[in-house]
DNA sequence: TGATTTTTACCTAACACTTGGTAGGTATAA
DNA sequence: TTATACCTACCAAGTGTTAGGTAAAAATCA
């Protein structure tokens, strides 16, 4: 439990991207959430790309490894399905922040070749727990739960971004409840 | 037709601000873009967050326009409806670009007053088109028109975020066709 | 064990570059 | 002569990044 300087980096990192971005995520601020100097930095990553590439890996290591736990301790794979907007709503309750996927998606274009890498993952990992658990919970046949899961991914990625810009959680709990009346999300 | 050098520097300034964002539009690359230099910009405008806002407010009045147009022309408004995610891919076609709104949502909390102003009534927009266009097209109830209205613009910005990410506009179309199988849309 | 060297985990100071913004000038057209 | 539609030149602040230093802890050696 104890964190040390890298760790204190990442996460703070981390939180930064989620509010603001790559392009607002900046060595002078992130070192002071620290409390180190920017230069410091370097002594754990080489270069603000290769940071936020381990950011990005971190963050969606942390996801599958959260999704799966979910899973494991769900009694069915419809209970874990139907929990799974719990994982998003979790940013926008701290501080109004944004899945780190959701956000340089946006920013897409301009990022560093290995930050995109890890970006795809993250939403890689997020599609086959949901085209997995949609085929075992028997929502859609196992042939069409890939295209089903993408769908939900977007439309709950979609969701916190209108909710983010309210800074209204309760949208997010409102647009998640249609989706369920629509037939995206099972009832 | 004749576009004068204030629409000029707006169309460029919307161009980079969907492809770049906010903090991605800068006076340099911008003026360079409309063939004038950067001091030149604030002839026209007095600051950024001004610049920015002007666009915001043109784009969603903009898109206002073309909603209207679209069910003005459209025998049923089914059909309006069934060509509404068209006016977003349009966006992803042209140099994969986002839609403003996706863009600025992520970037919310930076963004000047002004701006989020702007970005909010172009939300505004859509959704009280959509409901009034699925109340009209009897998909749902009046009074349940405005929630999926709100799910269905969530859902498709959702939809252009991941497909951009992905470089991919068949992906967004078969994200549409999923909304459209799973009943968010109609089919 | 004590002395020495090396490694760790930072630091200060600065560089080159980009950014939004300003002051003041100038050629053309009304 | 005056307003229009630009321009050059610059400033101050912020950016990623580097060079080189330093105090304390750890490892090595006598």
């Amino acid at each position: 439990m104890t964190e040390n300087s890298r760790d204190k980096i990442l996460s703070a990192a981390t939180k930064i991207a989620q509010a603001h971005g790559y392009n607002g995520l900046n060595f002078r601020d992130l070192a002071e959430d620290v409390g180190i100097k920017a230069a410091s930095i370097y002594y754990y990553f080489p270069s603000k790309a290769d940071l936020a590439a381990t950011v990005a890996k971190r963050y969606w290591e942390n996801a599958a490894v959260a999704l799966e736990t979910l899973l494991a301790e769900s009694s069915d794979p419809a209970i874990a399905l139907r929990r799974y907007p719990e994982t998003f709503r979790w940013a926008l309750e701290n501080e109004n922040r944004m899945c780190l996927s959701g956000f340089m998606a946006a920013e897409y274009d301009d990022l560093p070749e290995a930050v995109k890498k890890e970006i795809q993952i993250f939403a890689d990992v997020n599609v086959a727990w949901l085209s997995k658990v949609l085929s075992a919970a028997k929502v859609v046949s196992p042939k069409k739960s890939e295209a089903r899961a993408r769908a939900i991914f977007a439309a709950v990625g979609g969701a916190q971004l209108m909710a983010r810009s309210r800074s209204d959680i309760t949208l997010y709990d409102a647009l998640i409840n249609s989706y369920r009346v629509a037939g995206l999300l099972p009832a």
